[in-house]
DNA sequence: TGTACATCAGTGAACGCGCGTTCACTGATGTAC
DNA sequence: TGTACATCAGTGAACGCGCGTTCACTGATGTAC
C-alpha cells in the first residue's frame, strides 16, 4: 500500500518463516511512527504488503504480535544500556550513563517504551511477572548500584535491591511524563535530570572531578 | 441498558444542564469502572439512558467529555490531597501525607489518573501547558518542600520548584508503574516506598519520634 | 381565554470506518512411485 | 520420465462489532398578541 510495488511473490518454500520477521519489523516500524495505538492487525499487514490473514501464519492472535514487538523492544533497551555503558569504568558513571541510556531509549522509542511499560498489553502477557528481561535488568541495576562507593554510613543504607526499585521507577516517571507530556516545560538537558535523580535516590556520591559531563 | 427503567423523561425547561452532569458522572463511572479506554461516547450514552446524540448537546466532541472527566478528576486529587493533610502541624509530615495522598488517589482510581497523565489525552487538550490545575500542584508542592527543615547544608540545596518537579515525577513512577504493572512484586507498603523516595529525593530531615506511621 | 409560534430537550435512523477473526480457496513446489 | 499427491505460503471475501458524527425529526412547554 505505502509502496506499490506489483504484486508479492511468495517466500521460497521452506523460508516461509522470513515472513515472520517481516511482520515483526512492519509492527515495530509502525509503533514507532504512530504509537502503540496504531498497531493493528491489518495495519500491519498493509504496511507489509500482505493480506491479513496472512498474520495468522505466524501469530495465533493480534497479542502475539505485540508481544514480538515487546521482545524485540528489550532486546533494543539491553543494547543502549550496553553500549553507553561500554568501556567506563568508574562505577558511579557506569551506573549513570546506563540511567541515562534508559531513559535516552523511552525518548527515542515512545511508542515501543510505551508498549513495554505502559497499559497497552494486558499485564498478563507483560514483562515483570516472571524470570523475564524487565527482572533481569533490575537485577543488574542492584549490582551496578553496589559496585558505587556510598556516601553514608553502612547502618542507614538500604539494600541495593530496594535503591534498584527506586531508581526503575524514577526513571520511569521521568521518561513516561515527559513522552506524555511533551509540552511540558520540563528541563532542557535529561541527562542532569536523571544523574541528580539518581545519585540523590541512592546516595552515591560522584567523584571529586569526573569525566566531561556527556 | 444496565437498569431497565422504562422511558427516559426529558428534563423540565430550562434545566437541560441537569443532563451535562449526569453524563460527567456516567462518564466518571465508567472510566473508574472499565478504564481510560471504556470511555466511548456511545458507551456513555448507554449507561446514562440517553440517546447517543444527546452528549452531543452539551460536548461538541467526545474529547470535550473526556477534558471534562480530567477537570472532575483534578478536583478530587485536590480533595485527597487536602483531607490527608488536613489539621497536620509538622511541615515534614504535612508533605509526607500529601505524597502518599497523590499515590492512594491514583491507584484508587486507576482510570481517572491514566486519563489525567497518561497518554489517552492528546497532549494539547491535557493539563499541565498552563495555568492549570496540575501547575499549581506542582508550586505548592514547592512550597511544601521549602517549609520542611533540611540536612544538607544550604550550599548544596537544589531550589524547591526543582526537588517538587523531581517528587511529582517519582510518584508518578510509582503509581503508574504499579498501576499498569499490578503483578510485579512491589513491596506491600506503599506510604513506605512514597516516603522514603521523596525524603531521599529532597533531602529532608523527618523529626526523630515522628508521630504514628499511618 | 385562545391561538400561533418559538424555544427547548432529546430522539432515531443512517453514514462510513477500521477492526479481529473465520472460512474455504489457490497456486507453486516438492516427493513417492 | 511421467504422474499423482502432499505440503507449503499466502489469498480474498465475508462476518459482526463498536465507534464518532450527521441529519432531519418530535413532543412538550413557554410566550406574545
Amino acid at each position: 500500500m505505502d509502496t506499490e510495488q506489483g504484486r508479492r511473490r511468495s517466500n521460497p518454500r521452506g523460508q516461509g518463516a522470513l515472513l515472520r520477521d517481516e511482520i515483526i519489523d512492519a509492527a515495530s516500524a509502525l509503533v514507532a511512527q504512530t504509537g502503540a495505538d496504531g498497531l493493528s492487525l491489518r495495519s500491519v499487514a498493509r504496511r507489509v504488503g500482505v493480506a491479513a490473514t496472512s498474520i495468522y501464519l505466524h501469530f495465533s492472535d493480534v497479542q502475539q504480535l505485540k508481544v514480538a514487538v515487546v521482545e524485540v523492544g528489550f532486546v533494543r533497551l539491553d543494547e543502549y544500556r550496553d553500549r553507553a555503558s561500554d568501556g567506563v569504568t568508574d562505577p558511579v558513571e557506569f551506573l549513570l550513563a546506563r540511567c541515562r541510556a534508559y531513559c535516552r531509549f523511552a525518548l527515542d522509542h515512545p511508542g515501543h517504551y510505551r508498549l513495554m511499560f505502559g497499559p497497552g498489553l494486558p499485564d498478563s502477557l507483560a514483562y515483570g511477572a516472571g524470570a523475564t528481561p524487565g527482572r533481569r535488568a533490575i537485577e543488574q541495576l542492584a549490582v551496578s548500584i553496589a559496585r558505587c562507593p556510598r556516601a553514608k554510613p553502612a547502618a542507614e543504607r538500604a539494600e541495593p535491591l530496594r535503591l534498584a526499585l527506586a531508581v526503575w521507577t524514577m526513571l520511569h516517571g521521568i521518561a513516561s511524563l515527559r513522552i506524555d507530556r511533551p509540552s511540558f516545560p520540563w528541563p532542557a538537558d535529561l541527562n542532569e535530570t536523571v544523574d541528580d535523580a539518581v545519585l540523590r535516590l541512592t546516595g552515591v556520591a560522584r567523584a571529586r572531578s569526573g569525566p566531561a559531563r556527556h
